[in-house]
DNA sequence: ACAACTGATTGTATTATGCAACTGGTATGG
DNA sequence: CCATACCAGTTGCATAATACAATCAGTTGT
C-alpha cells in the first residue's frame, strides 16, 4: 500500500488511477452498459479486452475506492461489480470526452448517438442519471424515489436502437 | 497512416489518444503553466518526464492535432508548441478531472488551489480562459478583445503564489 | 455424470516506459 | 575566435506493462 506519488497536483493523481486504455472503458461499461459480472465486462465491449487486464484492472479500481464488489447471491462464484460514489461522480467527466470526442474523432454514429444526448441534455440530465446511478450502485439514499421510468440509461439506449434499427433497414434497401 | 481503432466510441477514440501517464500533463503545463518549449516541459513539471517520452507525446499529439508547433523567429533552433482548437477545448475536461481529483484523492494544498478556483468559477470562467488561450495559442480571432489583465491563468497563479507564501511562513513559524 | 459457465490465473511474446548518455547545431560572453 | 552553455531531440539498454491464448478449479443446470 505504500504508493509513491509524482506529485501531489489532483490531475495527476487521477491520472495515476485512471490514465490508461481500459480503466475508464470499463468504468463506462458499468455506467452506461449496466455490466456487473466479469465475463458481461469482459465480452460486452466492443473493444476487447484480455481477461488478465480486465483482472487487474478490476483489482486496481477496486482497491481506489472506485468500483464496489459483493458475491451473487444467486450463485456463490458470481461477484457484483458496482460503482462507488466516486465511481458515480466521473459521469460529468465522461459526458466531456465524449463530447469531445464526438467533435473532434472518426465516431461512429451508433457509439456516439449517446454522447450527443448526454451533452444535449448537459448538467440536469447529468444530475438525474447519477441519481439513478446511486441507487443501481451504491445502495439506498435516504428519501429516494424510486427511478422513474424511462430512466436516462433506457432513453441513451433506446436512441441507439433506433440508429441501428434504421441503420440496418438502409443497409437492406442498399 | 493506416491507424485501426478499437471501435468507434467516442470515449475509446478519445483514449486512444490521450489515454496515458504523460499526454494530458503535458497538455496541462502547456494549459496552466504556459510552457511552450521543449526544455520547458522537459523541467517545468513536478512529475519529471523523460525526454524521450516528452519527444513521442509531442509527437503523436501533433499528429492528433492536437498542439501545433512552430520555429520561434528568435532561435533557429527552438520550437514554440501551441494548443490548436482541439486542445483549447479539453479544459473542460481538466476542470472536472482536477474537480474529482481534488474530492477524493490525497492532493497537496499548493497544487490543488487552481483546480478549486476553477471549480468554483464554472463553465463561464472556462469559456473565459478558453478565449484567453485561443488568443494565446491559435492566433487570432475575428472580433477578438486583448485579454483583460488579470487573465484567468493570472489569477491562478496568484492564488498558488498565496497558497506558497503563506505556507513558507509557517513552515518559518514552527 | 456431464457440459456449460463462473471469475479468474499462467505462460509467453510484444510493446511501452524509464533512465542516462549522447548528438548536431545555435547563441553568448570574453 | 574560442570556450561555454543551451537547444530540441535521439540512441541504447534495462525494466515494466500489455496482449493473446490456453488453462484452472469450483458451480450450476440437465
Amino acid at each position: 500500500m505504500n504508493e509513491r506519488h509524482r506529485s501531489g497536483c489532483p490531475i495527476n493523481l487521477t491520472l495515476e488511477i485512471l490514465g490508461d486504455k481500459w480503466s475508464l472503458l470499463i468504468i463506462r461499461d458499468m455506467m452506461f452498459g449496466n455490466r456487473r459480472h466479469f465475463r458481461e465486462l469482459l465480452h460486452g465491449s466492443e473493444e476487447g479486452i484480455a481477461s488478465n487486464i480486465l483482472a487487474d484492472r478490476l483489482k486496481r479500481l477496486l482497491a481506489q475506492g472506485v468500483i464496489s464488489k459483493r458475491d451473487d447471491p444467486s450463485h456463490k462464484q458470481k461477484a457484483i461489480y458496482s460503482l462507488t460514489e466516486r465511481g458515480v461522480e466521473l459521469l460529468p467527466i465522461f459526458a466531456h470526452i465524449g463530447a469531445w470526442g464526438r467533435r473532434y474523432l472518426p465516431v461512429s454514429e451508433e457509439l456516439s448517438i449517446r454522447a450527443q444526448l448526454l451533452e444535449e441534455g448537459g448538467p440536469a440530465m447529468w444530475e438525474r442519471f447519477m441519481q439513478e446511478l446511486r441507487a443501481e450502485h451504491v445502495g439506498a439514499t435516504p428519501g429516494e424515489q424510486p427511478p422513474a421510468a424511462p430512466t436516462v440509461r433506457e432513453e441513451l439506449q433506446a436512441a441507439y436502437q433506433t440508429v441501428m434499427t434504421r441503420k440496418a433497414k438502409e443497409a437492406q434497401e442498399a
